[in-house]
DNA sequence: CAATTCCTCCGTCAAGGTGC
DNA sequence: GCACCTTGACGGAGGAATTG
């Protein structure tokens, strides 16, 4: 039973492609080398395939076409210089543990100065058309609409006495979530249209519900102040200026700069965690979802290069079998 | 069939990175 | 320097699989 290895040295964090100068020993038993393969990765053009040097043990060389493209594209951050050892031997040398100490360090090290799944995927994507690039605002992922991942930086926010929070942006998106339902459920996006409506300093604001039928208006003036405007199935709110009375049961957060009693300071505290437990929440799940998507094209990434690597040694068979028959 | 284990998902915290 | 973003780590919840 043979065993196949394939060792990678990284040292940076640089993408590059896997083909360029590789350099890998076929050995058939312990200590001895079959051949050398060298791979240089530029003496081909693109798209076309690339020569491989095999120096036999007699000093001979032979130059094969091969088939490791010059440019494969790789997920996996490569260095400038790669080494690959294929070995076909069941046992590894005794060095193998103590290099997998400051490899699980270096490894270690690499992973904590590793920029994000996004990062590294959009860079892949640029250079690699086949990879699929992660969007920067991307909502439709699994079903899951993530509307706050869409959201424009609100201007203002607002708390209604149901617990519910208003945000508005200035983009003319405004956000209701609850923060006791299950995250992106409860969230409700609506969008202003300014249509210009005859009735001064107001926006329509239309109602995205659930139901299509469900459009609901909302009037916003120059100030924006958010009333609870209805009760039932469906939330309604209205956007009044502040000089407006305000119905009961709606609680403002009034903006830092007015907040005097130490009641109302703490409600402000209180209000800006929930919100930012709300948003890191809402961030969590982006994450989670780009390693997801990372981790699958690093699988992928490794079925082709688990190909590659068989036809390889395929081909060496062929090549050894050839200098068999020439030494004969 | 109840108890246990395993796996996956989610929310939260904290630390580091980034943009202004 | 600050606010915000990103992500690893941790722990809990819930469901599936396993075991006695």
């Amino acid at each position: 039973m043979t065993m196949e290895t394939v060792e990678s040295q990284q040292d940076g964090n640089t993408m590059d492609s896997v083909g360029e100068n590789e350099s890998i020993q076929i050995q058939t038993q312990p200590g001895q080398t079959v051949a050398q393969v060298s791979v240089a990765g530029n003496t081909a053009g693109v798209g076309s395939p690339a020569m491989t040097v095999v120096q036999l043990p007699s000093g001979q060389t032979v130059q094969v076409q091969g088939v490791i493209q010059p440019t494969q594209p790789s997920v996996i951050q490569s260095p400038q210089i790669q080494t690959v050892q294929v070995a076909t031997i069941a046992d590894t040398d005794e060095s193998g543990e103590s290099e997998g100490v400051t490899d699980s360090q270096k490894r270690r090290e690499i992973l904590s100065r590793r920029p994000s799944y996004r990062k590294i995927l959009n860079e892949l994507s640029s250079d690699v058309p086949g990879v699929p690039k992660i969007d920067e605002e991307k909502s439709e992922e699994e079903g899951t609409p993530s509307a706050i991942t869409t959201m424009a930086m609100p201007t203002s926010i607002y708390q209604t006495s149901t617990g519910q929070y208003i945000a508005i942006a200035q983009g003319g998106t405004i956000q209701i979530a609850n923060p006791t339902s299950d995250g992106v459920q409860g969230l409700q996006t609506l969008t202003m249209t300014n249509s210009g409506t005859p009735q001064p300093g107001a926006t329509i604001v239309q109602y995205a519900a659930q139901s299509p039928d469900g459009t609901q208006q909302f009037f916003v003036p120059g100030s924006q102040v958010v009333v609870q405007a209805a009760t039932g199935d469906m939330p309604a709110y209205q956007i009044r200026t502040p000089t407006t009375a305000l119905p009961q049961g709606v609680v403002m957060a009034a903006s830092p700069g007015t907040l005097h009693s130490p009641q109302q300071l703490a409600e402000e505290a209180t209000r800006k965690r929930e919100l930012r437990l709300m948003k890191n929440r809402e961030a969590a799940k982006e994450c989670r979802r780009r390693k997801k998507e990372y981790v699958k094209c690093l699988e992928s990434r490794v079925a082709v290069l688990e190909v590659q690597n068989k036809k390889l040694i395929e081909e060496l068979e062929t090549l050894k079998d050839i200098y068999s028959t020439k030494t004969d």
